[in-house]
DNA sequence: CTGTTAGCGCATTCAT
DNA sequence: ATGAATGCGCTAACAG
């Protein structure tokens, strides 16, 4: 099958020299006549040469293309991170691929597959609310293939990452909930799987500690990131006998859900409920009241873990995390108090 | 350099015998022993076999990859478009590539030319705002790599393409505007580089002219579509001697960001001024108050778009668009009316 | 400065 | 049912 693409053999011919000698005029190695080069470069412009990846790649075991593997990207938190990724790689010479792995834990090692067997560099990750198989990982770093992680880091593997203090930012993101004179705080959390899902509850739960306010298992709820599942669990916190005075959310969507439940039931916010999110959202300064949330330096955290993963790329000796510790960068948070827990004074 | 990767070769050494065999074995050809194929099948599980794309792709000239380029995706428009091209692509056995152009016409060249030199066998786009020049995409086509593309399509290039009725659908939102007693309608219209702006502009023109008001220039201005000059132009048109009563905004973000002006300058929405948007972004529901604006079936458009490009791949003898009429498929669109428009009767 | 050659991993055609 | 040989496009080592 004769492909349409111009190759060097073409331009070679052509111009009655060595593909050699096209190849070293195109990657401008020193050793070609200018006059030569100049022809090279007019002819492969002319001809429209696309160079062939596939075989460079193939030839020199390197593809100069990471991977980034985002769960989702219906929220605005894991594009902004990609932009961030792509700023750094590409300035760096790098290609990045985006996989999008639909929460499924299934697609997910697909797309690891995918990656792997296209031999990208490198790969950035997040993984999925079902992950609780890291196989697909271990495979890449047994490959040679360095990984970063960023926001969902597995417990059980030793790789670099890049994380917030979630259980700082949910404890403070609490602790002001409480100095707006709260009690009855109601935390749904995410899937115990997720560890910033843990650290988040956790943090919560002691920041009620400090404040000597009883920790009520009544009040918490684990769940799978669903919408429906928030309006039913809202709806059961809402009927309690004594319901809730605030609601400190895992995440945007989950607080934005359990708004409108709220304001379905007539009740206000924050004057009956106060409620904060977490990651700030795009829409959480767009929702009525103003969701007040933990906002996360996405862009940034996009642009660690690129430098991270290029550190790995350009290491003159492999780092090998089976034998010590996977470096972490953390980054800073910050409250954003918006109506959802602070009226407004007019 | 001796890559990490366990190949055809050694399994075939392993086992002694010939790489032809492993290889048939594992692709599933019919002339190999059952008992063969079962030692290798188990050989290759065991030594972690990671098919060689590159290989793969170089030697057979196609790639069974196909990319998708967007424009940006901060809006929840692209993500979702993405994920219903994805659904199909995959369930044809094809791994989709995800390119994110930021609204730079340079990257998308750029990106493009990552694809093409990568092989891929087709491409989903949908261009830039910034986008004037098409030679990027016609290179394409002489490669002989379909192209479909969706939401913003260019004039001057014969494609296939998925779309909907902008100008309808525009034309309906004005006259739902004029239905609830609006004369002195606005329009923030987009650049008119892209053919979806005036089309929109277009609707929003003859919905007037159908209603015997007079177009008045001072009311339309055309923007680049970023939220500053939302900001500006929307105090341009309140700042009038006689201000609009209602605002056409060529988009939920333009149509967000102007409520933001609005409620800022202390003006009533719709009371003051009523407000629609175009696509239904997941935040149009969540802002207050809610955003009417045209439903654009997104998911659908992706499914579309990525049949559409199936046919291209799976045409025996390739389409050419240079001596026929491309195919073009619309989808309908649905206005959606909420309090930007006509206020909550309680 | 330039040409020749080997080799990357795989599917495939041609033998056997 | 299997092995040997070929070619895909490119870079780099080697030879001049």
């Amino acid at each position: 099958m004769k492909s349409k693409y111009t190759t060097i053999i073409d331009i070679a011919k052509q111009l009655n020299i060595s593909k050699s000698t096209v190849s070293r005029a195109l990657t401008g190695h020193p050793n070609v006549k200018e006059h030569t080069r100049k022809a090279v470069m007019e002819l492969a412009s002319t001809m429209e040469y696309q160079r062939n990846s596939l075989a460079l790649g193939f030839s020199k075991h390197t593809t100069h293309t990471v991977g980034i593997m985002v769960p989702e990207f219906m929220s605005t938190y894991f594009p902004s991170v990609i932009v961030g990724v792509q700023d750094v790689m590409q300035a760096a010479g790098y290609n990045v691929v985006i996989c999008q792995q639909n929460e499924s834990y299934e697609t997910e090692v697909a797309n690891m597959k995918l990656l792997l067997s296209y031999r990208v560099d490198g790969i950035i990750v997040s993984h999925t609310k079902e992950t609780r198989n890291f196989d697909h990982f271990t495979l890449a770093q047994r490959r040679g293939v360095p990984l970063v992680f960023f926001n969902r880091v597995p417990d059980e593997l030793n790789v670099p990452n890049v994380i917030v203090n979630d259980y700082e930012a949910a404890f403070q993101a609490v602790e002001h909930l409480i100095s707006i004179g709260r009690r009855r705080i109601a935390h749904l959390a995410g899937p115990d799987a997720l560890v910033n899902s843990r650290l988040r509850r956790q943090g919560y739960i002691d920041a009620l500690k400090k404040h000597d306010i009883p920790y009520n298992p009544d009040l918490v709820l684990s769940y799978d990131l669903t919408t429906e599942k928030v309006k039913i669990y809202m709806k059961h916190f809402l009927d309690l006998g004594t319901p809730p005075d605030a609601l400190f959310a895992i995440n945007d969507p989950t607080a934005i859900a359990a708004m409108e439940v709220v304001k379905a039931k007539g009740l206000r916010i924050p004057h009956d409920i106060a409620i904060v999110g977490f990651s700030n959202d795009l829409s959480a300064g767009l929702v009525y009241p103003g969701l007040t949330t933990v906002a996360q330096p996405t862009g940034e955290i996009g642009r660690m873990a690129a430098e991270m993963l290029l550190q790995e790329l350009n290491a003159k000796v492999k780092n090998d995390y089976s034998i010590k510790k996977a470096p972490t960068t953390q980054l800073p948070t910050k409250l954003i108090i918006r109506e959802s827990t602070v009226a407004k004074t007019n």
